[in-house]
DNA sequence: GCCAACGTTGGC
DNA sequence: GCCAACGTTGGC
């Protein structure tokens, strides 16, 4: 059984038209420590949603899968990028990072009003807990299941 | 070790 | 653009 996580990213930065386009990308730039302990808990053929934030309609977009486990994140150790970290050194690299791969579409886009709007996402769902900005995290195989399904369905009609 | 100040994230 | 919540930094 593979493990379940939820990465995200900007669409206007890095989205799903280019992750599809490009087949797979590395995971590298993350500079937060408990989204670092989950990219390294990550095993070789775990999925994850690609979730767009900080745009018009933040949702999940696609899956992907993990195709590298976790290595030195080397944008930590180049001096003229934005990743930059000083603290970061060849002999204790301190970022990591994962390579993912596309896996799957979801069968639509499922909007993160959507999932607030289901109790059961509401209540324990990482993303969903107030104030989590939290970049890559897990997601319970119950929920994982549950999104999935959701998306198996058209969008609940909009009431005025 | 505390905590105020600051910069960032990200939904709205 | 606003602002709440978060993580990090640094003085003490």
């Amino acid at each position: 059984m593979p493990n379940y996580w939820l990465f995200k990213t900007e669409p206007d930065t890095f989205g799903w038209d280019r992750l599809k386009r490009e087949g797979g990308t590395e995971w590298s730039g993350v500079r937060n420590y408990q989204a670092r302990n989950n990219m390294m808990a990550m095993k070789l053929g775990d999925l994850g949603f690609f979730y767009h934030s900080s745009c018009k309609e933040p949702g999940i977009a696609g899956i992907v899968k993990v195709v590298r486990e976790a290595y030195p994140d080397f944008t930590a150790r180049e001096r003229k990028g934005p990743y930059f970290d000083p603290k970061s050194t060849e002999a204790n690299p301190i970022w990591r990072m994962v390579d993912v791969a596309y896996e799957a579409d979801v069968p639509r886009y499922v909007t993160l009003a959507e999932l607030r709007a289901h109790p059961s996402l509401a209540a324990t769902m990482v993303l969903l807990q107030r104030g989590s900005r939290l970049s890559v995290q897990p997601v319970h195989v119950r929920e994982w299941k549950l999104i999935l399904e959701i998306a198996q369905h058209p969008p609940a009609a909009k009431r005025d």
